[in-house]
DNA sequence: GTGTTCGCTTGATAAATGTCAATAATTTGA
DNA sequence: TCAAATTATTGACATTTATCAAGCGAACAC
């Protein structure tokens, strides 16, 4: 495993608190892989062998039912996913696969939960990590029942507007047929829904966003700390 | 606080490890209360004063957006609400009203955050209800993303069934209105859908719901592990 | 470069779901 | 027990969202 990786690892609040012995034991048991794009990680129903940990590239959560498929999430470096799977040693909710080209940590679920069992500030930080994911999927429900199709694309560009630093302008990370599955949609509802902002100040030219009237796109979108806000 | 809530609380997967000391120490500083129907126990945003177990009657979680509202799940005896909040020290994401009349034992968020910092067995036992709380949201999402309203109905009662020991008859225990909510829809489109899986064999009078043929509707519900299953 | 693929958009249409209004059934409370 | 309030159902209709089909355009492979 290259240095790089165990500092960026440690790094993580998730980690940041471990004895050093015992995350040294831990990394000793992962290893560092490199997937090229659209490789399938894991497969939901699958035994969670491996918390993940992704330190390049990003890669997708979906999940499937019936011959459909929906995206749950987009995970980007540095973090992990499918903690819950692996400290519950139960099998996966969710499948992923990388969106680009991708480098991961592997860490075997055996040795995370060993790691659990000794160490008591990396249990804790477990605690801090899973609540903050149970915050943001009940976010998501949220946005999901209470919001239309077109007040969720709204809200979605407000948060983005916002990571990007809140200039007018900023580019979309992320593919449209992805978005809208991500939203809750299909891509056609996200192109009619894209021309209904118009009207609303927001023009989309590919990936590229352009927000004129804030307050207006707001007067939609009215966005809540308690549904938006990713530290909240 | 009477002796019965002291063991029924100890019961729970979350507290049954405690050490003796601490776990009086914790019960020490809550109390018990009992609550008439549609009181307002918690209100989103507000800051996570209480840990809040249910020892009799039933609560909804709900949550508000934008005048509208949605049902996100019902906490029946014995169990803990809001627990992510108060180990967060972050506000609630969702209110609670009681439905019934109904006992509850609050235990103040600091004490329960100081049990968490003393008592090894409690955070680990936090853990694992945090783990299951999200994946219990996570199925959620994938239940209301990818499927339509009637399919969701016939899984509801599907897992109902079940849930009530397999038979063909069984009571709903929840109001239709409340139901509707739960599951993403208005009470008229319930109305409907209940109608429309008469086909599938499937007979709702009043709050008595009769399953005649299971294999037809389970052709329809499909259902999963990996949704309908609360241990999975 | 050029052809092909894939993603995006648009229009037409269909299906799902919501809204409004009226009525029926049920529960609640005096 | 009865009146009032709430909940459930139904019909008519509106809105939202999905589906299907076609065409466009950018990215990619050879």
């Amino acid at each position: 495993m290259r240095t790089i990786d165990i500092t960026e690892v440690r790094g993580l609040p998730l980690f940041a608190g471990m004895e050093q012995e015992n995350f040294e034991t831990l990394m000793r048991g992962g290893y560092v892989q490199t997937f090229p794009p659209q490789v399938e990680l894991i497969t939901e129903g699958d035994p969670s062998d491996f918390l993940h940990i992704v330190t390049e590239g990003s890669v997708e959560l979906f999940a499937s039912w019936n011959n459909r498929e929906t995206m749950m999430a987009t995970v980007r470096p540095v973090s992990t996913f499918i903690l819950a799977a692996t400290i519950k040693d139960a099998p996966y909710l969710m499948s992923a696969r990388t969106i680009e080209k991708s480098r991961l940590v592997l860490l075997p679920s055996l040795d995370v939960r060993a790691a659990f069992d000794v160490d008591n500030n990396f249990a804790r930080a477990v605690v801090g990590e899973l609540a903050q994911c149970y915050r943001a999927v009940v976010k998501n429900s949220k946005n999901i029942k209470l919001r239309t199709s077109i007040e969720r694309l709204a809200n979605y560009l407000i948060r983005q507007q916002k990571y990007n630093g809140g200039g007018a302008e900023f580019e979309l990370r992320i593919e449209k047929r992805r978005l809208a599955s991500y939203l809750g949609m299909t891509p056609e509802n996200l192109s009619r829904a894209i021309k209904a902002l118009r009207s609303y100040g927001v023009t989309i030219n590919g990936s590229h966003v352009e927000i004129s009237d804030p307050q207006d796109l707001a007067s939609l979108a009215k966005p809540s700390l308690l549904i938006d806000d990713p530290h909240h």
